[in-house]
RNA sequence: GGGGAUGUAGCUCAGUUGGGAGAGCACCGCCUUUGCAAGGCGGGGGUCAGGGGUUCGAGCCCCCUCAUCUCCA
């Protein structure tokens, strides 16, 4: 809902900068209360392929609550980044025209993963709003729930412990129901009553309004929603069945910006310290009077808004391109620019509000300072881009408008949102442009040619569900394997790292999505062992194949993939290859050793490929997505232009070195704090845990050092040759580097080395000699070519002479029909010319044979053309008999046909054809 | 994931029912003029993005793939 408010509500208190509010609020839990504090996850949510971007403070939190995940604390306060540009909160279009709404915001939260409850979370946001914010508790509502539809029961506890907050008035309780005050993730899985805290904004802001049924309306102008606690308490499996969790939770959320500027008491968010410094740099940059900038504070709140979010996105590394996420920061950046267009900022000018910006965040989130010339820089390309699109697309409306001044004054829907679907060009700027040559266009149109498009594009399908639905089979099977005791507390043990086999019982076999008993041969299965040695694909080294046998070599499983569908568990799926695996039988498992291995050396192979690239292309090329397979590895990395060949040369050239000189790789565990200061580089959209594992290379002084879990080789000599096979674009400023290792570089090296030795028998030269060889051999092959066409010419054009005698004389025309043997289809046009050239007034037809079948020419002079003959027509009527057919010109015809032997009887045809037009 | 556009010489681009692959700039050589800009003549350079199909014949028509641009999700 649209909020302007006006200015001067007044809340006598000393002025905290956003900053100080941010630390308050952390400060406040962490100190008082004993929660962690947990770093905002990326804007790109980690292995969430179901949402664009984190769109609120839940996100990262999620598996949690769903239990495939847990953590080492219960009690957590973070400030979130979020953004939301797309699916079902999309507040894209919003931005700009009130004070309340943005594309990124932050969130405030604190959270209890079956810690403590509703007492403990309404009591400490009273105090944090009251004691520490000194809020005014008199202009303090709140709410709680109540169904609707009386199924669910009404949330008295949170409202007896509202109750016993010092300071509240009764009648500020409230109770609404599911719409306002009950939370789900989805249609199935954790949910609960929530309650949210408002504030009444005082009655410069109105009068309060009220409901029908009399209850104060809280989404009226004088309210502001400030904060909302979800006390999650039930799951739901049904659409009208709840059961109790085993353990609740508490998430709650207060959106930073409006809490800042409550407590700044500014009307507006884009009025707060937050903003304020780049509305004034704007002002400067638009050489705008205090008058002007509040006259189109619209373009101020757009630029201000996207700024901030494109900056956010680039330091999480969403560049701007043109698919999915890279597609949003486009967007954002793109509409940036134009509202710096309303207010006659027409030269890229984003980078210096990043800059700004850059001050006024980078200490809550120092992605920003270590990103600082990627922000900057990818700002000022896509404006220039965004120019040049803009530039092209107003070169073809112009051409269009041209068209148009004759025949109407209207420029169409359709053609309009061509130009913008097609082109790039915004509606906007055609407008503007179609109205200085006093044309209208059909913006009607435009919408619904859009719309069209929308739904030519499959719009309306939806994100789909947040997930966890199949994760409950894998759930209960982990319950009962932890009470049986057959597993502990921890789940499967998993180990990739020491060992390639591992022993134990089989303990679970699932088929179809049903836990069985046993398999048959043939089956595809997936089974649950108490230990593993297969690594489960992460970090883009690919999962471990092998084989899983029983003891007594009666039944084997070949496993294909790895994965962990819960916390806790592993899952090994493959295909029974022989026997009957049955649950309890003693087991072997034994990864692929050969795969593993080349996989190995190839992840530690791109480990020194990205130290390479920081030392040749520069400290920003960070990692964009990595691919580890037995085969080849793939590196996709930020780099906005290609890497030259040298620059290639030279990163093969020191990997390769570093190979040699038989590096040992330090693999340690040790706290993420300690390995960040140490300066280990971390990945955007990974989840890190308290304790990491860090690979570190470079014996005295180390060269990369990097988290990660992948499993690597013990030294960087076991990598043998590194080659790197292909540069290319993996999409807008991200390259991307494929290379190989080990047995492949060594297939390919002796494959090269058979052909290198068959090219040198072939051309009988050394095979230091062969380029010399090869260049001196094509300049032979040239120059001989030019020889024999010279030849062929003479040769051609003797003939020609010889047949011009047989000429034929109709009416006054010139008629000749000939085979010239050696001709081929260029020879034949010139012969034609020639012919022309020496009878003003003639007929053509010339034949040659290639490659075994006849090709022919036809040609008319042009005062026979006008008498109506048509070479076109008679090469028709002369191919017939080839077999073939053709046309061409009135004056110049080809065609071709498959029986040569028959070339005589054909061109035969030809005088009495001509006879036949002309005696009449 | 889907819609639209584009892909021709080193660069910018022409190429019109399917029948000579071209221009400008750049490059090389020679000539002229040399204050500079340049001018004249000649030359090299193309898997017409790649693959398949239709056709006697495809830069052009059809299908697929790839890349770039652009819009929708």
């Amino acid at each position: 809902m649209a909020r302007n408010r006006p200015a001067g509500a007044s809340m006598p208190k000393k002025t905290l900068t956003a900053n100080e509010i941010r630390q308050q609020f952390i400060d406040f839990f962490v100190d008082k209360y004993a929660h962690t504090f947990v770093a905002s996850s990326s804007l790109v949510p980690g292995g969430d392929s179901t949402l664009l971007f984190t769109n609120s403070g839940m996100v990262q939190f999620k598996d949690v609550f769903l239990g495939t995940d847990d953590r080492p604390y219960t009690r957590a306060v973070n400030s979130q980044k979020c953004l939301r540009v797309a699916g079902k909160h999309n507040d894209l279009e919003d931005v700009g025209f009130d004070d309340t709404h943005h594309t990124f915001f932050e969130m405030l939260g604190n959270w209890s993963f079956g810690d403590y409850y509703k007492k403990e979370a309404i009591e400490w946001a009273w105090e944090l709003l009251t004691e520490v914010w000194k809020l005014p508790k008199d202009r303090l509502y709140v709410t709680c729930f109540k169904d609707e539809q009386g199924e669910i029961p009404t949330d008295d506890e949170a409202a007896s412990h509202w109750r016993a907050q010092p300071g509240l008035n009764p009648d500020h309780i409230l109770y609404f129901g599911r719409k306002d005050n009950f939370w789900e993730m989805a249609d199935t899985g954790p949910c609960g009553p929530n309650s949210e805290i408002h504030i009444d904004l005082g009655p410069e802001h109105g009068e309060i309004t009220f409901l029908p049924d009399g209850t104060p309306d809280l989404d009226g102008p004088r309210f502001l929603e400030l904060w909302n606690l979800v006390f999650m308490q039930y799951n739901r499996t049904g659409p009208k069945s709840l059961e109790p969790l085993p353990a609740t939770h508490v998430d709650t959320g207060m959106g930073f910006e409006r809490i800042v500027a409550v407590l700044q008491n500014q009307p507006s968010n884009y009025r707060t310290d937050l903003f304020w410094s780049m509305i004034e740099q704007i002002q400067e940059l638009a050489r705008h009077s205090d008058k002007q900038r509040e006259e189109s504070f619209t373009p101020y709140r757009v630029i201000a808004d996207h700024v901030r979010a494109a900056s956010f996105l680039i330091a999480d590394g969403v560049v701007p391109g043109n698919l999915g996420r890279n597609y949003v920061a486009r967007m954002v950046i793109r509409r940036a620019a134009r509202f710096g267009g309303k207010i006659g900022l027409n030269e890229p000018f984003l980078a210096h509000l990043a800059a700004n910006l850059i001050d006024m965040y980078g200490g809550a989130y120092p992605e920003l300072v270590r990103n600082r010339a990627a922000i900057l820089d990818n700002l000022t390309r896509e404006e220039e881009r965004f120019q040049r699109t803009v530039e092209g697309g107003i070169a073809n409306l112009e051409g269009q408008l041209n068209q148009l001044s004759d025949s109407g004054s209207t420029l169409s829907g359709e053609q309009a949102f061509e130009l913008y679907a097609t082109f790039g060009l915004p509606l906007e700027i055609t407008r503007d442009v179609a109205r200085e040559r006093g044309l209208d266009v059909d913006e009607e149109g435009f919408r619904r040619a859009m719309e069209e498009h929308r739904l030519a594009s499959g719009g309306g399908k939806s994100m789909g569900a947040l997930g966890g639905e199949d994760v409950a089979i894998y759930r209960s099977l982990l319950q009962e394997l932890q009470s049986t005791g057959a597993l502990p507390e921890s789940g499967v043990a998993y180990d990739p790292y020491q060992s390639l086999t591992a022993e134990g019982d089989l303990l679970g076999i699932i088929r179809d999505g049903e836990s069985v008993k046993s398999a048959a041969n043939g089956d595809d299965v997936i089974v649950i062992l108490p230990n593993t040695c297969f690594y489960i694909a992460s970090g883009g080294q690919i999962a471990d194949t092998g084989t899983i046998q029983s003891k007594d070599g009666k039944w084997l499983i070949a496993v294909t993939d790895v994965f962990r569908p819960a916390a806790g568990i592993v899952a090994h799926a493959g295909v029974v290859k022989k026997g009957k695996p049955t649950v309890g039988d003693s087991s072997h498992a034994s990864v692929n050793a050969a795969r593993r291995l080349d996989i190995m050396r190839n992840h530690t192979a791109t480990h020194l490929l990205h130290a390479a690239l920081h030392q040749v292309v520069g400290g920003h090329a960070r990692q964009a997505g990595s691919l580890v397979a037995p085969d080849r590895l793939r590196f996709d990395f930020n780099h906005s232009e290609p890497v030259t060949p040298g620059q290639l040369a030279e990163i093969e050239a020191i990997v390769n070195r570093w190979i040699l000189e038989s590096h040992h790789l330090r693999i340690e565990n040790k706290p993420l704090d300690q390995a960040k200061a140490e300066g280990a580089m971390a990945l955007f959209g990974e989840k890190y845990a308290a304790i990491v594992r860090t690979i570190q290379i470079g014996d005295e002084n180390t060269f990369s050092y990097e988290l990660c879990g992948g499993t690597h080789v013990p030294r960087t000599g076991d990598i043998g040759l590194f080659l790197i096979t292909s540069e290319s674009s993996a999409a807008a400023g991200i390259r991307r580097i494929e290379a190989i290792t080990g047995r492949e570089t060594y297939d390919l090296v002796r494959q090269r080395n058979q052909e290198l030795r068959g090219l040198s028998n072939l051309l009988n030269a050394p095979a230091g000699q062969l380029l010399p060889r090869v260049e001196s051999l094509l300049a032979e092959l040239a120059e001989s070519q030019r020889a024999m066409q010279t030849l062929r010419r003479q040769d051609v054009a003797a003939q020609f002479e010889k047949t011009l005698a047989s000429a034929r004389q109709v009416n006054g025309a010139a008629v000749l029909a000939a085979v010239i043997p050696h001709a081929d289809r260029d020879s034949l046009r010139e012969l034609s010319d020639r012919f022309r050239q020496q009878h003003p007034s003639g007929v053509v037809v010339l034949a040659a044979v290639l490659d075994g079948q006849p090709a022919l020419l036809a040609a008319v002079t042009d005062d026979l053309v006008k008498r109506g003959l048509h070479a076109g027509e008679l090469v028709k009527v002369v191919a017939e008999p080839l077999g073939g057919s053709g046309g061409g010109k009135p004056s110049m015809a080809q065609a071709g046909g498959k029986d040569a032997s028959r070339l005589e009887e054909a061109l035969a045809l030809v005088l009495p054809w001509v006879e036949a037009r002309l005696n009449n």
